[in-house]
RNA sequence: GGGAGCAUAGCUCAGCUGGGAGAGCAUCUGCCUUACAAGCAGAGGGUCAUAGGUUCGAGCCCUAUUGUUCCCACCA
C-alpha cells in the first residue's frame, strides 16, 4: 500500500515506529543460509552504563551503513550487538554514586553487596545505550545481543584462562606494575597515559660508611629513598670504580646499602650515580634482581608511606615534603633543579600512577604475538587505511607481558584457587572447593580480570564459543571490524591474538579504522570541557538520518573529523530537499501507478535516457566506493545526483510533462521519475535508512521493505552514452544563457526569443524547445541553418551558437571586450594543446586515450574560436 | 629517542591506481519561477606549505626543509 507523504518531514514521528517494524519483521535477524555468503560485524561493545556520544554515533553509523549495503547486496548479514561490563569505569561510577547518595564506600558494603549493586546499575542503565543504538537506526540482530558478563561469555572467559594457564601462557608473577592509587588496582601498560609535567630534580648526598666520602644521587621522587637498597654506578665509570662494593649509609633511615655496578646506569646522565628502589621503579626492580638486592616496599596501593617509618600513613606528596625537609635539615640535600618529566596517569581517572612491586597475573604475550604478526604481515587481516598496520606491528613486535589482574570487584573473578595447606594453585573452569593435591580447603583468587580479557574473545564468544555452534561455524571469521584508532592496542591486537590462539583463524578480515569526532575547534569532545554535542539531541530535532549524514559526509577513513552545528544544518537541508522532491513527485505520479517497470526504450525521451543512464553509472560507482570503504565519497556522489542532477535538472525539465497530467508522455515521465527516485532511495538507504524507507514505501515499489530490497547495480542496457552527451550539451547551453542574462541583469520574468544555430541537429531540435522555455526564459526557440543579427546577444556554447534579441540592453563595447577576452583565452588554450601535441615524448608515451582527448579538445577550441572571431568581426563593423 | 598523520578557496574538508583543481558552509548579485527561502539562478575566490628530484606530464611518486597534530618508548 502506498501512502501519501506528510507536508513536512517529521523524523521523530516516523523513525521509532519504522524501526520497530523492521525489528518485528526480522530483517536484522539472519537465518543461516548456506547458499549465501556470510557478512558479519561484531559491534565494539559500548560500556553498559554509558551514554551514546558522538564517537559511538560515528562508529555505529559506519557499521550500519556497511551492513545495510551488504544486506541489500545479497549477503547473509549479521551484526552482533552487545555491551561491555567495563570493569574500572563502571565500578568507579557506582562507587561515586554510592558515596554521593549514601556516603558509603564499597568496603562498607562488602564484595557481595557491592557487586549486587553494580548489577542493579547494569539492569537499570544497560538498556539505555541499547535504546540509543536503536534510535540511530542500527540494524543489529537483537536476538543475539550479548554482555561480556553473560553466562556464556563468562564460560568463554574461564575456558580461555584455563587453557592459557595450562599451556603456561598465563602465570602469576612478582614484578613492578603500574598502580592507580585512586582505583586501587594494578593496570596494564596500555592503560597508562604519559603526560609531561614540571617537576624537580632533588640531588641527595649519601655518605660512604666509615669514610668522609659520599656520592650524590638525583631523583624526581625523593620519597622513594626510604626503599633504596643500593646505589648503582656504571661498571666502567672510573670516577666511582673504587666505591663499587663499598657500603653507604642511607640518610634518615640509617640502612646500610651497597654500591653496585650495573650497565643500566648511563655515565653521562646526572651524577652517574643512581639510587636503586627495587619495589618502586621498573628499572630498579631489574637491577635489584640482577644484584640480589633486598626488596623493600615503602609505598602502598593507596600511595601512602608504609613499612615502619615515621612517615607511615602520609600521602606520597605529603611525605615528599616532609622527607625533603628532613634531608635538608640534616644536610643531605645538595640542590634542587627544575625539570620536565613524563608521569604515567591512569587513563580512566587521570590520577598519577605509582609503580609498585606486587604479585599479579600475566599473559605471556610473545608466543601469542607470532601468529598475530603473521596474519597482518601476510595480508590475511587488512587495516583500512593500511598505515594503521604499522603501529599495530610495532606494538606486537615490542609486546610485553599483559598484566590481567585487577584489584576490583566488578568483573570476571580469576578462576584460580589457592590451597593454604599445601600452597598449590589450581585453576578450573568450574568453581572448586577442595584442593586436588592435598584435599585441603581452597579459596578463590580475589582479583578480577582486565575488562579487555573478555572483549578479546568477543568475535567468537558472542557466536557461541567454546560451544561449536552453527553461528560460529557460519559467521566466523567475521568480515569487518569497525573501530577507532585509539583502541588498536587495547582491543584489536588482543582480539587478533586470542582469535588466532583459540580459533586458529583470524577473527576478522578487515579492520576499518576511523578517527575521532572533535568539536568545531578541533578539540576532543569531553564532558569536562562541555564542548560535546549530544547526538541524541540531534536525533530528536533533526532525525537520525541527518545525524548520520553529518557524520558520514566528508569523512575519510582513519582521519579525525570536526563536527559543528553547520554540518547538521547542511544535513537537515538535504533531508528536507529529498523530502520535498519526493513529495512533489508523488503529487504528480498517479496513485494507481503500481508498476515499477520502465517504459520501453523507444518510448524514452532524451532526458529520460540521460537520467536513467546517469543513475546506472552512479549505482556502479557507489558500490565501488563502498567496497573500498570510501563511505564519504559514495554519499557525496548520491547527494550530488539527487540534488544537482535529479532535482535541479530532470525534475525541472519534465515539469511540463508532469503538469500535462495525461498521455503516454506524462505516464512515461512518471515511470522514469519513480524509477530514478526509488533507485536513489535504495542507493541512499544504507546511509539514511529512515527517510529512504518512508519515501520508498510511498513510491511504486516491489517487495515489502527497502531494507531487504536489492541494491541497485549497473544495467548495461540502460546506459545511453549518446543521449547523455546530448543532454550535457543542452545543459551547458542553458547555463550559458542564464549566465549571460544574469550578467546583463535581465530578470527571469523578461522572456526573449532564443535562436540556436548548430550542426548537431539531433541535440538541438524542436523537441527540446521546452527546455529553453522552462529553464532559460525563452519565449520561443528557433533552429535556423544560419543566422546573424547585430542586435542580438551572441552566446558561443559547445557545438552551438545562440542568439538572443535583447538589443536594448546590449552594451556593445562590453560585448566586444568580453569576446576579445574569450578569444585570448581560446588562443592560449590552443597553444597549450599544440605544444603538448608537438611534444614527441608526450605523443610517444602518453596513453592513446589521453592524446585523443587532447586532439578533441583542440577541435572544440578551434570551432569556438572561429565563432568568436566571426562575431567579433561583425560587431566591429 | 622511534613512528605516523596533516599542510589544497575566508572556514571545514574531499581529491581512489600521476593526464587541465572540487564540495559544503561563508561572501557578493538577482529571484516569492504553482516541491522546497532549510529554496532557485548566477558570480567571485586557490603559485595545492617551501626547495629540489623522477616523468612527456606532479596536488598525487621520491628526497630534504618548515609548521602542526597524534601514537609509542621513556634516563634515575
Amino acid at each position: 500500500m502506498r501512502k501519501e507523504l506528510e507536508k513536512s518531514y517529521n523524523p521523530s514521528e516516523i523513525e521509532k515506529p519504522l524501526y520497530q517494524k523492521w525489528c518485528d519483521a526480522g530483517y536484522f535477524t539472519p537465518e543461516i543460509d548456506r547458499n549465501k555468503k556470510p557478512f558479519t560485524i561484531v559491534i565494539p561493545p559500548p560500556n553498559v552504563t554509558g551514554q551514546l556520544h558522538m564517537g559511538h554515533a560515528l562508529d555505529e553509523t559506519l557499521q550500519d551503513t556497511i551492513i545495510r549495503f551488504k544486506r541489500m547486496s545479497g549477503y547473509c548479514t549479521l551484526w552482533v550487538p552487545g555491551t561491555d561490563h567495563a570493569g574500572i569505569a563502571t565500578q568507579i561510577k557506582v562507587e561515586e554514586n554510592l558515596r554521593k547518595e549514601q556516603g558509603l564506600s564499597r568496603h562498607d558494603l562488602g564484595r557481595e553487596k557491592f557487586t549486587e549493586l553494580v548489577w542493579d546499575w547494569k539492569h537499570k542503565y544497560g538498556h539505555r545505550i541499547i535504546e540509543q543504538l536503536k534510535a540511530l537506526g542500527s540494524s543489529c540482530d537483537w536476538s543475539r545481543e550479548h554482555f561480556t558478563m553473560d553466562e556464556t561469555l563468562s564460560k568463554a572467559v574461564r575456558k580461555n584462562f584455563v587453557d592459557l594457564y595450562n599451556k603456561g601462557l598465563i602465570y602469576r608473577g612478582f614484578r613492578i606494575s603500574n598502580f592507580c592509587p585512586k582505583c586501587a588496582t594494578a593496570l596494564s601498560d596500555a592503560e597508562v597515559e604519559y603526560k609531561e609535567k614540571d617537576g624537580s630534580f632533588w640531588h641527595l648526598r649519601y655518605p660512604v660508611k666509615d669514610s668522609d666520602e659520599y656520592v650524590i644521587v638525583a631523583t624526581t621522587r625523593p620519597e622513594t629513598m626510604l626503599g633504596d637498597t643500593a646505589v648503582a654506578v656504571h661498571p666502567e665509570d672510573e670516577r666511582y670504580a673504587h666505591l663499587v662494593g663499598k657500603t653507604l649509609i642511607l640518610p634518615l633511615v640509617g640502612r646500610e646499602i651497597p654500591v653496585v655496578a650495573d650497565e643500566y646506569v648511563e655515565k653521562d646522565f646526572g651524577t652517574g650515580c643512581v639510587k636503586i628502589t627495587p619495589c618502586h621503579d621498573p628499572n630498579d626492580f631489574e637491577v635489584g634482581k640482577r644484584h640480589d638486592l633486598e626488596m623493600i616496599t615503602v609505598i602502598d596501593e593507596h600511595a601512602k608511606i608504609c613499612g615502619g617509618y615515621k612517615y607511615d600513613g602520609m600521602d606520597r606528596y605529603e611525605a615528599r615534603k616532609a622527607i625533603v625537609a628532613d634531608l635538608e635539615a640534616e644536610g643531605y640535600l645538595v640542590k634542587i633543579e627544575t625539570c620536565k618529566h613524563n608521569v604515567g596517569h591512569c587513563h580512566r581517572c587521570g590520577t598519577a600512577l605509582e609503580p609498585l612491586a606486587s604479585r599479579q597475573w600475566y599473559v605471556k604475550m610473545e608466543p601469542l604475538a607470532k601468529e598475530a604478526i603473521r596474519v597482518v604481515e601476510e595480508g590475511e587481516i587488512r587495516f583500512i587505511p593500511d598505515r594503521f598496520s604499522k603501529p599495530y606491528l610495532n606494538w606486537m613486535y615490542g609486546i610485553r607481558d599483559w598484566c590481567i589482574s585487577r584489584q576490583l570487584w566488578w568483573g570476571h573473578r580469576i578462576p584460580a584457587f589457592y590451597c593454604d595447606d599445601c600452597g598449590e594453585i589450581s585453576v578450573s573452569e568450574t568453581d572448586i572447593t577442595v584442593c586436588p593435591k592435598c584435599g585441603g580447603a581452597l579459596r578463590q583468587e580475589e582479583d578480577v580480570l582486565d575488562t579487555w580479557f573478555s572483549s578479546a574473545l568477543w568475535p567468537f564468544s558472542t557466536l557461541g564459543w567454546p560451544e561449536k555452534t552453527d553461528d560460529l561455524d557460519f559467521f566466523y571469521p567475521t568480515s569487518t571490524l569497525v573501530t577507532g584508532y585509539d583502541i588498536i592496542s587495547f582491543w584489536v591486537s588482543r582480539m587478533i591474538t586470542m582469535g588466532m590462539e583459540n580459533m586458529k583463524e583470524k577473527p576478522f578480515s578487515n579492520v576499518f579504522i576511523h578517527g575521532l569526532v572533535r568539536d568545531a575547534e578541533g578539540r576532543k569532545m569531553s564532558k569536562s570541557l562541555g564542548n560535546g554535542i549530544d547526538p541524541l539531541e540531534i536525533i530528536d530535532t533533526c532525525g537520525a538520518d541527518a545525524l548520520r549524514f553529518a557524520l558520514l559526509t566528508g569523512n575519510s577513513p582513519g582521519n579525525d573529523m570536526r563536527f559543528s552545528p553547520e554540518k547538521i544544518d547542511a544535513a537537515r537541508n538535504f533531508t528536507n530537499k529529498i523530502w520535498n522532491a519526493s513529495r512533489f513527485a508523488l503529487m504528480n505520479i498517479p496513485e494507481d501507478l503500481e508498476d515499477t517497470a520502465l517504459p520501453a526504450t523507444e518510448d524514452l525521451r532524451l532526458e529520460d535516457k540521460w537520467i536513467i543512464s546517469k543513475f546506472n553509472k552512479l549505482a556502479e560507482e557507489v558500490a565501488e566506493n563502498l567496497d573500498k570503504y570510501e563511505l564519504g565519497i559514495a554519499l557525496s556522489k548520491i547527494y550530488d545526483y539527487l540534488w544537482n542532477v535529479l532535482c535541479d535538472w530532470y525534475i525541472e525539465v519534465i515539469k511540463p510533462r508532469l503538469f500535462s497530467k495525461e498521455g503516454a508522455d506524462y505516464e512515461n515521465a512518471c515511470r522514469v521519475l519513480s524509477y530514478v527516485l526509488r533507485g536513489a532511495m535504495e542507493l541512499l538507504h544504507p546511509f539514511m535508512p529512515f527517510i529512504t524507507e518512508t519515501i520508498w514505501q510511498a513510491l511504486p515499489h516491489d517487495g515489502e521493505s527497502i531494507v531487504i530490497a536489492p541494491y541497485p547495480v549497473r544495467e548495461e542496457s540502460l546506459i545511453f552514452e549518446k543521449e547523455e552527451a546530448s543532454m550535457e550539451l543542452l545543459i551547458t547551453a542553458i547555463r550559458q544563457i542564464r549566465n549571460r542574462r544574469a550578467e546583463m541583469n535581465v530578470p527571469p520574468s523578461k522572456k526573449a526569443k532564443v535562436i540556436v544555430v548548430s550542426s548537431d541537429k539531433e541535440t538541438f531540435s524542436p523537441a527540446v524547445s521546452a527546455f529553453f522555455e522552462k529553464l532559460a526564459s525563452a519565449s520561443s526557440v528557433e533552429y535556423p541553418e544560419a543566422f546573424h543579427d547585430d542586435s542580438c546577444v551572441q552566446i558561443i556554447s559547445d557545438k552551438a551558437i545562440i542568439y538572443i534579441p535583447l538589443a536594448e540592453i546590449i552594451d556593445f563595447e562590453k560585448e566586444i571586450a568580453r569576446l576579445e577576452a574569450e578569444k585570448k583565452k581560446l588562443i592560449s588554450e590552443i597553444e597549450r594543446v599544440d605544444k603538448k601535441l608537438a611534444n614527441k615524448g608526450f605523443v610517444a608515451k602518453a596513453p592513446a586515450a589521453v592524446i585523443e582527448g587532447e586532439k578533441k579538445k583542440k577541435v572544440g577550441y578551434a570551432d569556438k574560436l572561429a565563432s568568436v572571431e566571426a562575431s567579433l568581426a561583425k560587431y566591429k563593423k
